[in-house]
Parts: C-alpha cells; structure tokens; sequence
DNA sequence: CAGTAGCGGGACGATTAGCGTCCAGCTTCG
DNA sequence: CGAAGCTGGACGCTAATCGTCCCGCTACTG
C-alpha cells in the first residue's frame, strides 16, 4: 500500500505522460509488428493524423528507437530491446484506459473515466472520483444548460470540488428529485446550492416531503414555486447521480417493511435517482417523491453516473443496463466487478 | 541489468516529460522547504520566469498537489505525500542531470552532457556519446565557423552518427594535427572528412608525416596547401577532441621505448590533441606533428571533449583541470570517476 | 491604526509550437 | 519502364505559451 509505484505517483507529477507513454509505445509496437513501413500506412493503421504521428516519430528517432530508409521506417536494435524491457509495464501503463474502454464498450456509453483504487477502502479513490467527476460536469457544460443534481455521499465529494474558471452567470442546479430520506448534507437539494455557490451559477430547491398521500401530493404540486421548479427538471439537459446498492439505500431511506420486503422479493439490487433496478437493468420500484421521471433521463443529453468501490460494481452494471447513462465516473475495483456483472 | 528500471526506459521513450518531471518535483520541493511561498520567490529561487511557474502550478493546484492561500501558496497534504513517495526515485531521476552539474561546477565547465551506462562494458554508451557529441557539436556551429577536429574511436562515432537540417556550406572541417600514428579510419584526416561529408562541409587534410627532422619539418611547413590548413586550424573556432589514457595512447601511436619511459617518469596520464598531462592538468609532452597548439586552444570558442569509460575518468579529469574545455560529453560511470579525482 | 511589502490572479500582445495539408524527389518493385 | 510508396520539405493557420504589467487584496510592521 505504501510502496506506491511510480507510476502512480507519476500519473498525478505529469498526469499526460502515461498517455504520451501509450501513443509512442503503440507506434514502436506497430513498427515491429509491421518490419518496415512507411509513415503514411502506419498512421492509417494507428489512426493517427500524418503530421502528429511524425512529429512522434522525430522524437522516437532522435533516440535511436527506430531508423529511417528508403523502404520505411524501422526499428533499430535498441528500440525492438525497448519494448521488449517495456513489456512488463504495458499491463500497467494501460490498464486503466483500456478498462475505460472495456467498460464504455461493454455498457455503449460515451465516455468513461477510472480512477485508481478501491472506494470501498481507499478514501484517496472517493475523493479521486469526485475531482474527475467534477472535472467531466464542468467539461460538459455549456452556457445555459440546467443541471439535475441527485444526492449521495459520492455527489457531495463531488459539489465540494468543482471549480471553474469563471462563474457561470448563465447556468442552473436543481434537485432532480425532492427529499429523499437522506440526511441533510447529503440531499439533492444541498448538493445543487453548494455546487451553484462554488461555481457562481443559481439555484433551485425543491421540497416535498416524502410519503404524502396522492391527494397531499396532488396539491403541493399546483404550488408555483414547487411547479416551476419541477417544469426545470424536465428541461435539464444535464443529469449527475450517484449510484448504490438497494438494500444500503432503501435502509439508509428508512423504507418501511413491506417495501423492503417487496424490493428484495423483486431481486433489487441497485439505485440510482430514486428508481430501484434489479441486475438486468429493469425498474423495479418508484420512490414516492417529486421530481425527475425516466422519460426526463431519457430527454436529457448528458446523464452522468458517478459511483466507485468494489462492492457497488454489480449495482453500477445494473444501472448501466438499464441503458441510459451517457458517462460513467468510477474507480478501478467497481471497474473491473462490473465488466464480470456486465 | 535485464530488469530495466521503468525511469530507464522513460528516459529513452519520454525524455520530454522526464525533464517536466524534473522541474515540477523541484517546484513542489521548493514549496516544501519554503513551507509557504510567493510566486515571485518562487520563481527567482527556481530560476524560472514568472509565467512559466505559474502554469506549472495551475498544473499542480489542478492536481490537487498544492493550495493557494493569501499569504502564498503551500503544498497539500496530497502534496507532501506524493513528494514522499517520491523521494526514492528521486536519485535515478534526476541522477545524470544532477551528475553533469557537479561535473560542470567542479571542472568549471560552460555545459556537460552524461549519458547513461559505462562505455568500457556497454557498447551503447558508447554510441550515445557518439550521438550526444554531434548533437552539441551541431549545436554550437555558427556559419562560416571552421572545426578542427582530432582522431579516435570516440570521435569516429561522433562523425558516424551527425546530422544536419540543411547542408553546412559555409562550414570547413580540418584536422586539429597531422598524422599521430593511428590506423586511418581514426585518423582526424578521415574524421573531418567524414564529418564534411555527412553535413555537407567543406574540408581539408593535412599530410605531415610523425617523426621528422627539424630540417624535414620546416620544409614541409613551407608547403602551401600544408600552410594553408595550418592557417585554418588557427582560426579554428572550434575544437572537438578525444580523451585518451597516456600509456594506452602511447602504445597504439608506438612511441618508443624511451619516450613512453619518460612519460611514466613524468607521470603522465592523459592525452588529448597530441598532449600528454599528467594529473594536475600540466602538459608533460608533445607528439611532434604539425597542427594545433596550445595557444590555439585558448583562442578556440569552444573546445569540446569526448571521452567515455569508468578506465578513462581519472585522464578525463586531467584533461579538464589543464582547464582549456568548455563542453565534456561524457557517460555515467566516467562522469562519477572524474569526480572522484577532481 | 496607517503604510507597505508581498500575495494571487487578470489581461494582453508577441511569439512560437503544433498541426493539417500538399508537393517534390527518390527508391523499389512489378 | 511505369506505378506505387516512401521520406522530407514547405507553408499557412490556429491555438497555446510566455513575457510583462497591473490591480486589488491581505497581513504584517512600525
């Protein structure tokens, strides 16, 4: 745990150069793999511009990594003795992006981004997923957009770091639901304040108890101020949520019994904007509050799902089966447990 | 010596973000000892500019390494982590540049290149003096320069291996001293034409044959085209050289018996243009060919030395305390033995 | 309590590096 | 002998980088 490799350490030093890593190791791969060949066909198969990949293959040459005739190019002996020492690392330098892709590929997302670690026993992997979480908000927002903000431990690490260049006059946070049993720190409705504060945009909240009977219900939703605020969730272009497992939420909810009892004879087993999935991705069940439905999930561009550590893997692969997450935020451990639940 | 250390191999496939590496560790270091810093201390105590600090930082503030306060910015508890973790690779990271420094400071030299490895057992250390020396060779050309140019295996690597951007027509390359006795293809006639032919150059030769008659010696002298090379090695304005072992030297050049007697009775112990020194730096002989002297040196711009070779360090740093070099290319093992007798 | 030194961050123009794109000249191979 | 594929050069556009100066603020210090 403490003989961190360096790697890792370099990551956070020069959080580029694995990647630079990557493109140079795949060109000299690619070149031995090819014997000689020219710069116009490698950067076909690598898919990579002509005038980048020669920029590359300067450097590599300025080594002595790979030498130029009038066939092609190839690799010298230092660099096929290169790759060969490199060998051992490639797993390593590419394991988190090619579980990425692994993941967006399995689920058809957009996007994917792992961080390092275990949430289930790392605090550094939690607070990772909140900064690249915050990070992905911020890349994808654009002026005007209304953000749909659920709650969770997961999205308050995220509001608490989010950063901005400038303010965003011009953007909204609300609630994508009403209160949802949680503690106060942890609501949407917290979440979506501290995530305007930190970035100068405004706010709405949106309070409606829980468990009101259909006629209470009916009646606070004629409120102007509740009306307004719902009619903004169906035009969020942005949804940000966390996701957990059924059985954690629905206690940390304080569900009664029966709905406990029900939820487990459906075979719940995640959560995520207050709907209860079981492992093939179908909604089981409803909180019974105010705020986002499936059809404003499926209307929004942009539907964001951060959740990390081992145990909430099987619960993340369900939610992605689901199907209508754009971009998944997670760590390393739930990576891997929902690729073998996907 | 399989098991490569992955900085090894990052400093041959990622120089660029090696050097990055480098600067930001020193960045985040300065901070730590600085417990709370200004930019603009910062800046002067790193010797940066202003605005190149303060994107680094940007960098590492992003990364979560450091804070920014009123008073000045300090390092994270992220910070003080990574740069703990970092500590043991420190040396290996910054091991040659930290090297070439103390060689610099110590033989008060205007630039010193070390490449990695120890030439007496790895032909590859080798061949990277051979690259590093023309590549500093290319470097301090200015047109219309002249280059006087000595004999060797080291300096028949260099010429091998140089390359230019566009032909150097307005360059000459001559041999620093006629004939020394050594096999052709190291002799410095056949250097400087290789060089001139690899850059594009212009060169000359210079045919004096060793152990003439004073008599004999005159008389050629008088030659024209002799003269007239002698007259550009004058005006050499730079001067590249190897390093050689005093007995070493002696036997491939066959001095005779007395001579070589005289030599270790003076203490000789390196050579280089055709001198012998012993290990204070004092000139102890002086092979008899037509060439360079030692008042051409001091007028030369820039004298560079190539030698590499744990065997060779103690000659090297004979040579550099005559104290007429400005650049020494050399290899790691060399460097520290150099050192050593410094 | 007022003055000041030092702080971060904004701004902006000049410079440069990076990149897409096309072309010339060469070698090799069919 | 022609076609295809190669490298390296060239060039203009764009975006990033950098040097430089300035502003408002804070926390000391006298």
């Amino acid at each position: 745990m403490h003989m961190q490799n360096i790697l890792h350490i370099q990551k956070k030093l020069v959080p580029d150069l694995v990647q630079v890593m990557q493109k140079r190791y795949k060109i000299l791969h690619q070149i031995l793999v090819s014997g000689t060949v020219g710069r116009r066909t490698l950067a076909a198969n690598l898919d990579l511009t002509e005038r980048t990949l020669r920029s590359e293959l300067d450097i590599l040459r300025e080594q002595g990594l790979l030498e130029t005739g009038t066939t092609g190019m190839t690799l010298t002996e230092s660099g096929r003795r290169l790759l060969e020492e490199l060998e051992p690392f490639v797993k390593e330098v590419f394991g988190l992006s090619e579980l990425e892709e692994a993941v967006r590929l399995k689920f058809g997302l957009r996007k994917v981004v792992v961080v390092p670690g275990d949430s289930d026993v790392s605090e550094d992997a939690k607070r990772e997923i909140g900064r690249a979480g915050s990070r992905v908000l911020s890349q994808s927002l654009s002026p005007g957009d209304i953000v749909a903000v659920m709650g969770g431990t997961t999205m308050a690490r995220m509001a608490a770091q989010i950063k901005v260049q400038a303010p965003l006059t011009d953007n909204w946070f609300v609630p994508a639901r009403g209160g949802l049993g949680e503690s106060v720190e942890y609501q949407a409705n917290t979440i979506a304040s501290e995530l305007a504060k930190r970035t100068g945009a405004r706010y709405r909240m949106l309070h409606v108890p829980d468990h009101l009977s259909e006629e209470a219900y009916q009646t606070i939703m004629q409120e102007p101020n509740v009306r307004e605020v719902v009619d903004m969730i169906r035009r969020a272009r942005i949804v940000v949520h966390g996701i957990g497992d059924a059985i954690t939420m629905a206690r940390r909810r304080k569900l009664d019994a029966d709905t406990v009892r029900e939820l487990l004879k459906d075979g719940a087993l995640a959560e995520a904007f207050g709907y209860y999935f079981d492992k093939n991705g179908a909604v089981i069940h409803r909180m019974a509050t105010a705020g986002l439905r499936l059809e404003d999930i499926e209307a929004a561009e942009t539907v964001i799902g951060l959740a990390g550590g081992r145990s909430k893997g099987e619960a993340i692969a369900a939610v992605l089966r689901f199907g209508h997450d754009d971009i998944l935020v997670t760590d390393e451990a739930a990576a891997e447990e929902a690729l073998k639940h996907g």
